[in-house]
DNA sequence: CTTGAATATTGAAACGTTTCAAAAACCACT
DNA sequence: AGTGGTTTTTGAAACGTTTCAATATTCAAG
């Protein structure tokens, strides 16, 4: 392996000079810097970023710690991360945590251990100590799509309460009073808030909870498809259903498919999350957008103010808005639909509130 | 920054134990071990990669090069190379290199610098100078999904002739004779390999080929809607079109429904690459499918045997096979269509073979 | 020529590990 | 107490850069 040392000899310099002739520092004469390019290229040099590193205290590489990247959601993201991480000189290592914490946490000391300059983390919410670490050291984090409670970082989000709400105003819109739920983990803050924006708007409607159509899925697309078994075994059945991500908003179409629910004849679906093709599913859907793209845009371009800031800055919040995406999966209840009897609120509520932090 | 310097001087031994201690050699004491490792917790100590990685010559990092990463194709794909090297102890640095070939010089570049143990290649082609400089550095290489002519490295792939024989096949023997085609790139082996399996199905069946009916695209989604906004243009239209790629058969599929093209009854449809929803479309999609983990898992695997090799082997290949995933989107020709007229065959097929490499 | 300032180059320390030959400590036997 | 053999520990070199004070060189002006 050819070292600087070897381009110095050859080029008769000292190892400095060298090191300055490379970095193109004007400290050294064009004549200089000429015949030090001239035999590195020779010898065909390559600097070691490992060395340099140790001394720059710089590795120009961050990295991006998400659930899964198999989820269209997050592809997007990284995607933009990538993009701007590759704009500005830096390189993405990538970690798959499957939502697990155990992952998370290794995943963290590894990368403190390769001393990347930042971190970007989409939390499964159960690693709050190893984030804690990644604090204490000092090292440049931004939390991405989910709140951390009692952990002070950049955070850039989606303002999910919002979204809940904007749903479920839809399908009241459409006059709907019996409207099913399939939401997240209640201790992710985007599982809480989407839930919390669905009861606000219940309750702003003065529509009586029924806690037979309300249930928790884990954001992946087995229980989507499970979960509406079970809703469309509910009777009377719901005459909407709202899914809260992606994932299982794809589970809940095969779960109606299969058992020949039309939509929106019988049922009206609104999804979460936009993803190109569903234009093209038979019928289209209506859906919550959210800005993916900008999400990781912003996640990446706080990471590299951070980096690049002096001292320790007060923690900021991105906070970005989804809409609405009117497409065909809606329409008014089947006129069969007979209003529910009105029940006690349950404790749900309450618990949505407490996990969700504020926006 | 707590060092080993640190620990070991808290701990009362020299760097040399501390460092055996907390790398659990056999060569220390169990009591110096013990305090050794109370005190590098204590002292909440991290070992630095970066210095590790200079002695051992090791960084426990493998690069990944890919077109993009938002493509459905790849995403599989990367999830099972991080996989696979998160189970042996490696992280991945995810690089986009979009299919721009000066892109793919850079990001090689960084990654030799970053001192890799690996890189897994999808090419774009037109790197073969840095790709040979990667080679010559003695760095384990794995070439993904695309062959690089010229250049002797093991290889992961999937028959791709294959594939553009199998749906053309199919597509005959539901009695198309005006089958389209929008291939993608010829420098691309891929590109080339489909196309080339397209033309030797027609010639076997004896069907004459329509230079009209081929078209070239970029695997992008465009220009997928762009090229059959124009193959719907051709008089008379193909009773039947091939799309060799997930992105362009999107396209494809946008283009048909904004001019109203009922599949299969106008014409039958067959994309590329299955993904879960395409299951979901408005009909469920005919495609070729292609074993994406696995060919992911594969690329791995290899470049660790690489890593972990004495010696320089022999390159190696491995090929997949894709398979016919028959569905809704294929269906007998409309009674009108005319019999084509036989013409001049182009000079694409050989243009084709010259590209793909044999498989 | 000198001189002083400006410019260019050098040399060594530092970054934080691992590795391994050499030294030290320990142990069981005479 | 001495011996020889094990087991532990030490200390220094090596890995390949950057950085910066110190030194050397160049240059313009007197």
């Amino acid at each position: 392996m050819v070292t600087i040392k070897d381009v110095a000899r050859e080029a008769g310099v000292s190892v400095g000079t060298a090191s300055q002739a490379l970095r193109e520092s004007p400290a050294v004469r064009e004549a200089t810097r000429h015949r030090v390019l001239a035999v590195a290229k020779r010898l065909r040099y390559q600097p070691s970023a490992l060395a340099r590193g140790m001394v720059t205290r710089r590795t120009q590489t961050v990295g991006l710690l998400i659930s899964d990247i198999a989820n269209p959601f997050f592809i997007r993201a990284v995607r933009a991360i990538e993009d701007v991480a590759q704009g500005n000189g830096y390189n993405v290592i990538l970690c798959n945590t499957d939502e697990d914490p155990v992952k998370e946490t290794q995943y963290l000391r590894v990368l403190m251990e390769k001393r990347v300059d930042g971190i970007i983390l989409a939390t499964t919410a159960g690693s709050r100590q190893a984030v804690r670490e990644v604090r204490w050291r000092r090292i440049p984090l931004v939390l991405f799509d989910r709140e951390l409670a009692g952990v002070a970082a950049d955070i850039v989000k989606v303002d999910s309460v919002l979204g809940g709400r904007l749903a479920t105003e839809h399908l009241l819109r459409l006059g709907h009073r019996r409207i099913a739920i399939i939401h997240g983990p209640v201790v992710r803050s985007t599982g809480a808030e989407r839930l919390q924006g669905y009861l606000a708007a219940l309750e702003a409607a003065g529509v009586a909870l029924v806690p037979d159509l309300i249930r928790e899925g884990n954001f992946k697309q087995d229980s989507g498809r499970e979960l509406t078994r079970e809703l469309l075994r509910v009777s009377p059945p719901p005459t909407a259903l709202f899914c809260t991500n992606n994932l299982m908003t794809v589970g809940a179409l095969q779960a109606l498919r299969e058992r020949g629910v039309r939509i929106p004849a019988d049922l009206s679906l609104i999804g979460y999350d936009d993803m190109e093709w569903w234009t093209l599913t038979d019928p289209p859907l209506t859906t919550i957008g959210q800005p993916v793209y900008e999400l990781g845009f912003e996640a990446m371009r706080l990471l590299l103010d951070q980096i690049g800031a002096k001292g320790r800055r007060r923690p900021r919040r991105v906070v970005l808005k989804p809409e609405l995406l009117v497409r065909e999966s809606g329409g008014p209840p089947p006129r069969m639909a007979r209003p529910n009897t009105p029940r006690e609120r349950s404790g749900l509520l309450r618990k949505a509130r407490a996990n969700a932090c504020d926006t």
